[in-house]
This record gives C-alpha cells, structure tokens and sequence, in this order.
DNA sequence: ATAATAGTGTCTTTCAGACAGTATAGT
DNA sequence: ACTATACTGTCTGAAAGACACTATTAT
C-alpha cells in the first residue's frame, strides 16, 4: 500500500475543501441488566433491562433525553472518540461494545447534515454513571397487518416502545413496514411518535434487535452480568431480554457449556441453595469441543 | 418531535463550521455467482462468487483497483447516495443492497480523514456492468496459531484473498486476531499486503464474512440467482460460498421450503433432466407455516 | 453401455420441547 | 409444614448427518 510518486505530488495539491462535508457524531446505546426492587423475602428479584440516557442541556432538542454521544474528533479513531465521548459524558470505562449502525437521514438533525455512526454498549448492574438515567425498556407490539401478495408479502407492525423510571415515562411509536416478493426486500422504520431527541429511538430500537439476535448464537449476554450468577438468574436475564419464559430443563442444557461452576452457592434466600457460576470464555458458537 | 421556540431561535445562531468535518464516501462490495467456461459436454459447470471491482482513474491509488464509490452529496439520503453512484460510476440499476459497515480509520484515505460507508450489494449473472472488471474470489487461510489462555483465549489467522481474472490478479494478506476472555472479546483485522486501493481489500472481507453468515440463516442466495436454477446448481452456488461439500439429499430437505418447483425442466445435458425452481418468497427464517 | 447428474428412502444421532419428579433452606 | 426456588431424569418428535439406492439421458 505504498504511494507512487504521482500521489504523492497530487497530495499536495489536493483541496480538502471542494467537497461538501457533513458532521460526523458517535452515538452509544447502553444497556444493562438490573435486579428490581423485592417485596418478599422468599422470591427472586425482577429482572429488568435498560437503557442510559442523558437530558440534553444545549438545543436542539434542549431538556429532550437522548442517547450518550459527540461529535468526532478527527484526530481520533472512530472507536476512540465514541469511548472518550462516554467517558467524558457519564464517566463509563469498560464495556463491551460493537458498531451498530449509520443513521444518516437527511432531515435527522434539524442544524445540518449529521451522520451519526451508532454502537451497541454492555454493562453490568456495578458500573456507576453519572449525568443521567437508566430507564426500564418495555417493548409492546400494538398491532401487526400481514398481507399475502401474488409473489410474497407486506407487513405493517406498529410498536410501542414506553422507557420509563422513577422521574420520567416516554413513550414511543414505531412503525415498521416490510416489503417480500421475488424482486426485492426492504424492512423500514418509520417514528410515529418520538419523546426522545434526534432519531435516536430508532437507533435504540436498533440495538435491542442487535441484543436479541445476537443473544441466540452468541455468549454476549455475560457481559450484561456479574462476574458470578446462579443459572436461575441467567435463564431470568434472557427471559427478560426475549421476552418469552424458557423451561428450565432444557435452559440448564442448552447453556451448559457456556458457563463453568463455582465452589460457592448462594444461600439465606428461604429455598435450597444454588450454585453460583461464571462465564466460560471458551466457548464458542461452532462448538468445536 | 416539534422543536420548542427555543429551539429555533438557536438553530439561527448555529455555526455550522465550528466543528472539524470529515469526508464521508459510500463503497459498495457488489457480488455476483457466476458459471464458468465449460469443458465436459456432460459435466455442470464449475462455479465462481466474484466481485465487482473498477480501476482508479485519478491519485490516490490511481490505477489501482477499488470498490465502486464515491463522496456524498449531502442533498441525497445515503442509500441514494450509494445508488446514484452505483448507477452512474457502472451502470447497475437493480440489486440486492445492505449497510455493512463503517471504516473510519484515521490513515486509511492519504488525502484527509475520509469515513467511508459500506453496503454490500448482490446481483445476478444477467446484469451488464461496465467501467470495470469482475474478479474470481479466492479466500485462503493460511495459518491459524490458537493459543489457550488462564482466562479464555488469544488466536490469530493468516488469510489470502486472492482476486482472479483474465487480466489481473490481486494478492491480499489479512491477519485477523482474536481475543477472548472473561474481561474482554476483541477481533482485529489487519491488512499485512494490499493489492487494491485504500483498505479496501478489508471492506471485501467485512462483506465476504457478512454473505457467509446470512446465507446459513437468510434466503439472501436468491439475490444472486437467475429466476429459475435447478437444485443441483443452488446446492454448488451455496458450496462456492461456503466453501465446504454439501450432501445432496439433506440439501434439498433443507431448502425444500425456500423453494418452489415450476413445471420446467433443463434438458440435453447427457443426463437426467432436472427440474427448475424458483424462489419461494414466503419463506421466513422462523418457519412460520 | 456409460458417465454424470437427478432424485428418493431410511437409519442414526443429536437436540429441542414438554413435563414429571426430587431436593432443600428459612420462616 | 409450607413456599419458592434448585436441580435431575426421561419421553417424544423434529431435524441434521451419513449413505445406499434408483432413475434418466446424450453420446
């Protein structure tokens, strides 16, 4: 990948001005895994995911709460702005995270052409942020249309996603259309209805079809959890995230070699005792043995 | 998503130069299945995944081989974008097309930081490109080091991928590293030897990994197909991708269900005639009944 | 007749789903 | 004793893998 020598005299003529440019921002979804609040002594806690937002404090969008991110630095790596961006906002250090996806729709930002490169952030209940909220995420299908066609179908699905905690409800409508026939396939989100900044529920609803998918052919679910869980609150993690109950049994199976056992158990809950269990790195999706 | 008076009294006031802009291209890694030259009257030709590639014209890389791609126009969506110039750069109308993902490293464009979007685009043998050449795909590994840590484990790969034609062939190395614990799960790609413009060979990759994955799970194929195939040639197309052996009677039970037989069937090839199918839209990942 | 593909039948193993049944700690 | 969770065993049926077998057609 060396320059010839014809490059490196256009360089020097090159005019980093001529084209148009848009604003480039990072924007990160945080999610993680929280124990609610417990009545009785006996039973297990509910389990609840959310999502960080921060309340805007300059417009547009002033007051608005919205997903944590900044513009890019251009001296910095694209992963490296969105964690310095996190850093500096809510003060998050480690996490995992993946690119998510690129929302650049014209009209998405009101001041001008912004593109915001999205990431998908995990972190456990420990983790202590600072300049915002976690909400709870309650995700309801309102209504869902399937129409056969002569050579496929369309689907219209509306979809209600409500975020909410102790100061705050926002409520939120999605539209989703999608589009099947032999000559082509298209899936469209539109936002009916938006209580958050920016586009910025669609890129959390984004992340929460990424967390689900990837939650059925990856281990990416620990790094949502504490170092140490029983498999009871494992199978109640995932249950929370799918939104679907699993039977126990086959729960214990299927993730079997995903976790490994500890010698410590939990106890003093008013029922036997279980084993406590960690993250067994080794394991992968092909199971190679 | 009204903006409050506030809102627009500050929108007025909005420098929109006062931060840093990058530049921003969309690339798209256009695929297409392809029969080659036949020698045997009685023998199915053998098959090829290509890739659509187009000589630089001008500095940086000029001469060099790349993706079809351009700079934005900040007036259009960036499908649009990523159409028009599709269109225009190579005279592809019709395709398959998906965001891949984003490459914004700091040192992959020599000009300036430039962010580059990627799609990946499919379409069949039947669409006529010009501006440019198709490539023979060709992905190697050539070594693999696995090493097993405390905590998980590190491992790292040698690929070749090498890009065939009459004309021209392209050697590219990538080391890929893995890293896997109970702290963290990292995966870097790495160009060691480029043939091509930019990180381009990189974006190729991104794609080539995106269409294996999807193909195991998605009746993505299609979009590379002809209307109407025989099952032996879908059960090749898949093998050419995935670049493994497939039986022959588990195929066709798999895929019974994303197919449609029509009452055609293919003739004089010293054989036994086969019936045509074609894709049956209504297939769904979940099997949906 | 032969080469090469087209297509079917079936055995085995693996795994998902369903559910019954046993174990146990704290009040 | 009761309650709520912890954990095991096993039946069933669906699907994946392996492979043997039959069918067909231009030369």
């Amino acid at each position: 990948m060396k320059l010839a020598n014809e490059d490196k005299g256009f360089l020097a003529l090159y005019l980093d001005s001529k084209y148009e440019k848009p604003s480039v921002t990072v924007d990160a979804v945080i999610f993680r895994l929280i124990n609610k609040e417990n009545k009785n002594y006996r039973k297990l806690p509910e389990k609840k995911l959310q999502v960080f937002l921060t309340k805007r404090e300059y417009p547009p969008f002033k007051n608005y709460f919205a997903a944590v991110g900044s513009f890019i630095d251009l001296n910095n790596e694209l992963s490296e702005s969105m964690k310095l961006c996190v850093k500096n906002k809510v003060n998050l250090d480690n996490f995992y995270h993946e690119q998510l996806f690129t929302f650049g729709d014209k009209s998405r930002d009101p001041r001008t052409r912004v593109i915001s490169i999205s990431y998908l952030l995990l972190t456990n209940e420990d983790s202590v942020l600072s300049n915002g909220e976690w909400f709870d995420i309650d995700l309801k299908q309102i209504n869902c249309y399937k129409e056969q066609k002569e050579n496929g179908y369309s689907q219209k699905q509306t979809i209600n996603l409500t975020l909410k905690n102790e100061n705050s409800v926002l409520e939120n409508e999605l539209l989703i259309e999608l589009e099947k026939n032999s000559l082509e396939e298209k899936k469209q989100i539109q936002i009916k209805n938006s209580t958050l900044a920016f586009d910025h529920i669609k890129i959390i609803f984004y992340a929460l079809e990424r967390l689900k998918n990837k939650l059925e052919y990856t281990d990416i679910i620990f790094n949502l959890l504490p170092e140490k869980f029983t498999l009871t609150e494992l199978k109640q993690f995932y249950e929370v995230i799918l939104d679907e109950k699993l039977l126990d049994a086959n729960f214990r199976r299927k993730t079997s070699k995903m976790v490994q056992a500890t010698n410590e158990f939990l106890t003093g809950r008013g029922h036997r005792s279980s084993q406590l269990f960690k993250h067994n790195p080794n394991w992968t999706m092909l199971n190679l043995d």
